[in-house]
DNA sequence: AATTAGTACTATGTGTTGCAAGGTACTAAA
DNA sequence: TTTAGTACCTTGCAACACATAGTACTAATT
């Protein structure tokens, strides 16, 4: 039996450092406020794969936090783009839009 | 130091699956002759990479092959779609359409 | 006939990543 | 004070791409 969900998984890999600064540079978030933007978009993410990932971009200097408190619970820790974020975001967008004319260069080819 | 080399390899990764079943949809192929048409799409892919994955598409039943003599050189190994792999090849392309289209989306939102 | 260059296939070890699973801590309502 | 809800964090595992090194076959050169 072959089971595509394992190749739909690994598709997504490498692309959610894009989406995450995307969504950050539309305005600070924090990881809970993440997860749900990248749902309405159908990319489903999950906490274990999220925290180490946003730790991992504000270790290379791409984010920063701030605290927040909040009435509903526990203080949140928003994310915000540095200015290297944002200048990295921009090489980020130009890779995936090459990737996605590569690939489907390569999937329509018909000769 | 951010390297944006990491990420978009990363990126590639999940995809060169589609496009090698994709390479072979289009009639069999040996591994260099798809590295081969991979590098025409911008798509650098290296043996490394290419053998274990055709390896494990062959295992899974979605490729066979067959030998074939050369007058350059050793055999080669011909590979091609298996019926599963056809319609398996159809799968991936809707979920690579399905990625393009979420992954626009985030980028693309401004509310 | 032996060596070299070119082509082709194969195997091993490493680093990165996504994710499942489990855990801590704060707030407010019952 | 217990329970439910929200939020953040850590650990261990499996899959994958890739670098590296190696084997084997053919043909041309010496």
């Amino acid at each position: 039996m072959v089971n595509s969900e394992n190749t739909k998984a690994q598709m997504r890999k490498g692309v959610l450092e894009l989406c995450i600064l995307s969504i950050l540079s539309q305005g600070d978030a924090y990881p809970t406020e993440i997860i749900e933007k990248l749902k309405e978009t159908k990319l489903v993410v999950v906490e274990g794969t999220l925290y180490p990932l946003l730790t991992r971009l504000k270790n290379t200097g791409l984010l920063t936090y701030r605290w927040e408190e909040s009435t509903s619970g526990p203080p949140r820790k928003y994310y915000m783009l540095t200015e290297i974020g944002v200048t990295y975001l921009k090489e980020l967008h130009l890779s995936w839009y090459e990737l996605v004319d590569a690939v489907n260069k390569t999937i329509n080819k018909q000769d």
